[in-house]
DNA sequence: TCATATACGATAAATTATATCGTATATGAC
DNA sequence: GTCATATACGATATAATTTATCGTATATGA
């Protein structure tokens, strides 16, 4: 029903690792490679998730050899639905959602609906709670102490 | 990011239907065949959505030449959070939640993962958020006018 | 000029969701 | 009993989406 797609939960790996680093030295860089191995990520799709980061303006890049990633916003400041459209795209629980008073083709089969304004308020108040959400407590969990051997997970 | 599936929306209109249909006559059956022809949707996977309701215990069904599908349960007794587990299961927002102090092979690449409790919590306030939404709130609304030529939206 | 980084489009692979088909079973009316 | 009407349900085909991979271009500092 409901989940978020893996750049985006990779997104939030690579924010909680460059907003805690941020915090013992506000001037650090992270590159792309430094992500993927500490998390045991493949680097193309590190690298993948970091542009996508980018793209958003919630962090910005730099060229060249001492090249990387800096955060441009700070965390408390973004919101968790403000971060999954900004990620995934302005997104509905339902196909046929945007606008209230008409059916369109998105609905599919159906030439008749009963409830979608019912579904648009419902988005709405799923919006809100996500609003609701800080990204900022992304820092804010213990270090997990799992670490497994990497050649358990790796095909 | 997020979004219901064809058999879950199908299922909320058949159910909206049926409460509303009980509202005037609680005596009576509906029939696949009845609720395809009220809303355009194929007849074949409206019986598929139906059956899928039967099996979460929200309808019930009888065979036979006067059978068809009734109400189990009062919708005001069923939270959007319950149904959502029941028609599509137990989910997570990420494929490796369920266990807050392990990562998991579900994880995919990561051999080390340092949102997975915030994940788990997320999780537990999100479905804390569906559980306050009933399903009776789906009888309220009021009848949608937009009403389409039927061969507009058949391939 | 070389090593290191990001940029980005194209495409392949895998997964999941959706739709379709065929056949079985149950029931009421006649 | 048989016929029309309904649900039951597994198997499978199709479509759509997501995820991963590849190749090449561009930028920068030492």
């Amino acid at each position: 029903m409901i989940k978020l797609n893996k750049t985006t939960e990779y997104g939030l790996m690579a924010l909680r690792h460059m907003s805690r680093k941020y915090l013992l030295d506000p001037t650090g860089v992270t590159s792309a490679r430094e992500i993927a191995d500490s998390y045991g990520l493949p680097f193309e799709i590190t690298a993948k998730t970091l542009q996508r980061l980018k793209e958003t303006g919630i962090i910005q890049s730099a060229h060249g050899a001492k090249g990387g990633y800096t955060l441009q916003r700070a965390l408390t400041e973004v919101s968790l639905g403000e971060f999954l459209q900004l990620m995934e795209g302005p997104q509905s629980i339902v196909a046929c959602s945007g606008d209230v008073d008409h059916a369109s083709l998105e609905c599919g089969y159906a030439y008749r609906c009963e409830i979608k304004s019912w579904m648009n308020q419902l988005n709405l108040r799923f919006f809100h709670f996500l609003s609701s959400i800080q990204l900022a407590e992304l820092q804010e969990g213990p270090i997990q102490l799992t670490e497994f051997k990497r050649e358990s997970f790796i095909k």
